[in-house]
DNA sequence: GTCGTCTTTGAAAGCGTTTTCAGAAAACGT
DNA sequence: ACGTTTTCTGAAAACGCTTTCAAAGACGAC
């Protein structure tokens, strides 16, 4: 590798010199200047991150954590991320978290160690004590999580009332045999949505009793087990609302396996809005949760000075896509 | 943050046992050893992946770039990746490509800049010539292309034999009539595809007159837009091979839209078997690329010793996963 | 007690930059 | 012509670590 001495000795200046070009920070004078330029060009030189942040004392990355990369919901936070952060000359790197208190917990000693300026956490299993013990005083984000005590670094999505939503406008369709598909995991997401919910089923008189609820993991599989499960367990279901939209892509598959018509015969609702939701049959109705926008905030909130950056909602609120899974419930079409 | 030096002081030894207990390379005394375990506890030191890289010539990362964090395809692939690195005791560090000759130079510099270990490079714009003079002497795996100069670090799959498997599926299960969704996108997969589903059509005695073809953006919505065009044009098609999985999700939508009866009335293939195309409706008969393979295997090439590598093929072959939206023709059905 | 051999240790150089500091040269005012 | 600024430049220190080198002790053998 040519490094800034290989440059200067061609250049015949003295790696201030070079250094000073390349950073633009002082005036030098314009031969030496071409010079420099050209001995870079012929050398090709490309000046050394690593030892730019050991000076510098910023590294010019942003450490990203995820639960799983081929989760399209954390493809799309990813997106988000990495085109806000080109646009602030950042570079980040991800890793996965897995849902498992260890990999997350090493995931992050790992990004703080490369010392990131910032970090943007999505963490399932840590504890809200871990986690603030774990980035002590460094810059974080953290999303799709509500840390009361740093608040202003939190970015999240009011999962009750998606679920609130949610059934809502089932009920609205005229649903009222509805069952939940939910996670057996017990993260907050899960337990807020449910809570959303069932606040809305309360509303029209529903108890816990008289709904239908299977758990199982937050996958296709998943959903498509739960669903078979809730099927045999409940005949006179009209409609299943499920945690989330990769879940309910399992349940279309259960229902289509029955046979029935979609969405005359049966309803599906999911949440998070996807990428291919849009493309299950019938096409998913859902409620979308923006985790694109929502890893560009993280990123602003990071690179932007905080008086410049117009404050706005930490919480985001859901919106209701309606594409066609959930129709109308008619008495007697099934 | 504090650094070795604080360690040393308050262990009461110097910097260089400090380090050396760090690295582990000297035996040193059990008391001082003790001792300065203690103050790196007591202190929460964290050694500085900086400097450690710049003396050390080696960063521990791994320079990642895909065409996009959110595409199903990508995220497999950067999971098999990501997993077989942490594995190494690598950090993944990704950017994206966007298909853009100018953003695949700069995800690549800042990549290099940044003195990653070694690079795993999807590059769809960049020609070889460019890649070739960018990547220079530095540790590369190239997956899912050929360039032969450097042959042995490629990793590539049999795009004309997956075109061609799939096309003989179909014609096996009595279609003849076949249409073909690309990319209107000239790169070198859709013409290998494009290409090995003609030579299964030619070895049938058809030819490209015989064959309707509409191309579009390889994404879902550009499948649905191709498949309208297709069908309006095409009336008597009995199946149609998508370039890959998400265009023909796409395929599916337009087909359901007019109602036809799905596999029963009109069969639709993919290529590459991406996540939740199984929970597609009618779930999806495609070609599997062994995307998540072929991330690990690009790892264990940059992490394993020559000698140690079992020497395996490079150039991935492709499987049939017949699942059902592939059904036998029966003339008459529509 | 002396010598040689090991083991353990600290000082110092070096990794590739940026930045401070001070000196040299040029430009300017009178 | 002289002093005063201003502009430009190089030497050197610093960033936090690893590693070489040589010195200091410890230990056993004679």
């Amino acid at each position: 590798m040519t490094t800034i001495k290989d440059v200067a000795e061609r250049a015949q200046v003295s790696i201030s010199t070079v250094s000073r070009v390349l950073t633009g920070s002082t005036r030098v004078a314009d031969v030496k200047c071409e010079a420099v330029r050209k001995a870079m060009a012929e050398l090709n030189y490309q000046p050394n991150a690593v030892a730019r942040a050991l000076v510098g004392q910023r590294t010019g990355m942003l450490g990203l954590m995820v639960n799983s990369f081929a989760d399209p919901f954390f493809g799309a936070l990813m997106s988000g991320v990495e085109q806000e952060a080109r646009l602030h000359g950042m570079q980040v790197i991800a890793t996965e978290g897995h849902h498992d208190r260890g990999r997350e917990r090493d995931a992050l000693c790992s990004l703080l160690a490369r010392r990131c300026d910032a970090l943007i956490i999505h963490a399932l299993s840590l504890s809200d004590t871990e986690l603030l013990e774990l980035i002590g005083d460094n810059t974080v984000v953290v999303v799709n999580r509500h840390i009361p005590v740093i608040e202003d670094r939190c970015l999240w999505f009011d999962n009750f009332q998606a679920g609130y939503m949610a059934a809502g406008y089932l009920l609205e369709c005229g649903h009222s045999q509805i069952g939940w598909i939910g996670r057996n995991e017990d993260i907050p997401d899960n337990r807020d949505r449910f809570a959303g919910f069932m606040a809305a089923m309360a509303e029209h008189g529903l108890v816990l009793d008289d709904i239908a609820v299977e758990l199982a993991p937050g996958t296709a599989a998943g959903g498509y087990q739960a669903a078979c499960r809730l099927l045999s367990k409940q005949p006179k279901l009209s409609a299943i609302q499920a945690y989330n939209d990769v879940m309910a892509g399992g349940c279309l598959r259960a229902l289509h396996e029955r046979n029935l018509r979609l969405p005359e015969e049966f309803s599906v609702m999911g949440i998070d809005d996807v990428y291919l939701s849009e493309y299950l049959y019938p096409q998913l109705t859902t409620i979308r949760y923006p985790i694109e926008t929502i890893g560009q905030r993280a990123v602003q909130m990071i690179c932007t000075p905080c008086d410049q950056l117009r404050s706005s909602e930490s919480c985001f609120q859901p919106t209701l896509i309606e594409r066609v899974s959930v129709s109308q419930f008619s008495p007697g079409t099934r």
